[in-house]
RNA sequence: GGCCCCUUCGUCUAGCGGUCUAGGACGUCGCCCUUUCACGGCGAAAACACGGGUUCGAGUCCCGUAGGGGUCACCA
């Protein structure tokens, strides 16, 4: 960890090259958290120096997922791109410090000094011809980039924080692009020069970046600057144990925001899946902020296992409160039934609420157990409620629905005694009543506690579907 | 292919030389609760990749092997 004098700075920065993905997500969270932990501050740069590739579209998805998860950001996002000019001045005084040069070789040229380098079996390392060559030797009208003169003797190391030492022998590495052909900054200049300006102090990132920072020490420490605390996380895998790509699972975070999963979920699990602090699985984001530490993120990629999301799913959503939930869950019963639902829809739901939450495992299945509330007489019954419903069933279903009629009080527990009574009278036992209200009542096999459901619906609803389905 | 990294139950992980007959969680399978399904409770099966060292003693340290991953752009 720094000194406590040096305030933490972290930054997230993405490349918008599409939607903020799971991993991109986690790798958020741990410098969110980083951040807060040591009450330094959080910072986010969009890494659009491609501008090809780059899209309004993908920034807003960005910011909207980021923003979803709750990962909240200090002051305004960055655009490296802006920054272009800042890049291009830093290119200049490593070029006039000897640093970088001028290379006019071709990209055919690179091109096909890396194949014979792959052919002899070495490392694809190009060297150019130009990198000792005197300003003079330059053709007068050739293109050029301006590449870094990085060392060849030596080694550089790297104290990862969760990598750990990481060493490489310089020869491996060569000479980067600092400065395209048409003057534009590349990616590795970028990176370094931003997170210097803006004083990142410890860089969180995937560690496919790992061999990336080994070049960005060479450059920072050219232009005598002090590198940051790298922290390199290792990648996600999806469940067949290959690297999370667009057609194994690498969705974006709105992906599952639309399955159904809460956000505190997802910021719950992803927490978990390549840290860990002793037993701990459930942790509030205040436990969170608490607890993080660099030292409990673990090296090995770690799996995505929907069923295990699921299960942390579940529980947030035991835990939210209802209100909370019928907001959630009422756009998708509005689009279901195709209609605007009312205070009065709402209220129904909210009621519900209690008995519904407690079996749900994402906001989708939630909405789907809020369907029978909804649906109008006569109900259609599923395949297991249909093989409830038989005669014997039906003729239970008439007796008890006589009985109902004459609860004067219309509440779970008033209804309970009155069909404890009528179970008890008839000398049958409550799931042989229970079961068949709830198919008439529902229209499933499955759903909250009878006499719940009972109240819920209220006295007319719940006497017109027994009815319904009752023999006469 | 070069270089770098990783390897504990099916999955996520705890473990930082002896307390490990390896703990927790998800999942799976039983049982209990019970008006269904969930929730909850109890219990079970389930792992230190392999081979050498070092050490009185290794899941924990070192070296190989195997497997997996990452990276080698005028992408980020």
């Amino acid at each position: 960890m720094g000194s406590p004098s040096t305030p933490v700075v972290t930054r997230f920065a993405p490349s918008p090259t599409g939607f903020l993905h799971i991993g991109g997500a986690r790798t958020a969270l741990f410098n969110w958290l980083f951040a807060r932990h040591h009450q330094g501050k959080f910072l986010l740069r969009i890494e659009d120096t491609d501008r090809k590739r780059s899209t309004d579209e993908a920034i807003e998805a960005i910011l909207d997922g980021m923003k979803w998860l709750g990962l909240d950001w200090d002051g305004d996002a960055v655009s490296q791109a802006s920054r272009a000019d800042r890049h291009r001045e830093v290119a200049k005084s490593l070029l006039e410090s000897g640093h970088a040069y001028r290379c006019f070789a071709s990209q055919e040229e690179v091109q096909a000094a890396r194949e014979a380098a792959r052919a002899a079996g070495k490392s694809l390392r190009f060297d150019s011809p130009w990198r000792d060559k005197q300003p003079d030797d330059a053709p007068q009208d050739g293109s050029f980039v301006v590449r870094f003169k990085a060392p060849r003797a030596g080694e550089t190391v790297i104290e990862d924080q969760v990598q750990g030492r990481v060493r490489v022998s310089n020869d491996e590495l060569d000479d980067m692009v600092l400065l395209r052909s048409d003057g534009s900054p590349t990616y590795m200049l970028s990176v370094v020069v931003d997170d210097f300006d803006m004083g990142v102090t410890h860089v969180i990132r995937g560690d496919d970046h790992l061999t990336n920072a080994f070049r960005q020490v060479q450059l920072v420490r050219a232009m005598g600057w002090e590198p940051p605390i790298y922290a390199h996380i290792p990648l996600i895998h999806g469940a067949d144990g290959k690297k999370l790509s667009k057609r194994h699972g690498a969705l974006g975070v709105d992906a599952y925001r639309d399955m159904g999963y809460l956000p505190e979920a997802l910021r719950n699990y992803l927490l978990r899946l390549g840290w860990g602090h002793g037993d701990t699985e459930l942790l509030s984001t205040e436990e969170a902020i608490r607890l993080f530490s660099l030292e409990g993120i673990g090296k090995g990629a770690a799996r995505f296992d929907f069923k295990k999301l699921a299960n942390f799913n579940g529980h947030y959503i035991r835990e939210a409160n209802n209100e909370h939930l019928v907001e959630l869950t009422e756009p998708l019963l509005a689009a279901h039934f195709n209609r605007a639902f009312d205070d009065a829809d709402k209220a129904v739901l909210t009621k519900a609420m209690p008995g519904l939450k407690e079996r749900a495992k994402t906001l989708v299945e939630l909405g789907e157990s809020a369907h029978f509330l909804f649906k109008s007489r006569p109900l259609e019954m599923n395949d297991k409620a249909t093989k409830i419903l038989d005669d014997a069933s039906r003729a239970v279903l008439a007796s008890v629905a006589q009985r109902l009629e004459a609860v004067e009080d219309w509440t779970a527990s008033s209804l309970e005694s009155a069909v404890q009574d009528f179970a008890r009278s008839a000398d049958i036992k409550l799931g042989k009543v229970a079961q068949p209200m709830r198919a008439a009542l529902t229209g499933s096999n499955v759903s909250p506690g009878i006499f719940d459901v009972l109240e819920v619906l209220g006295r007319d609803e719940s006497l017109g579907r027994l009815h319904d389905q009752s023999s006469l």
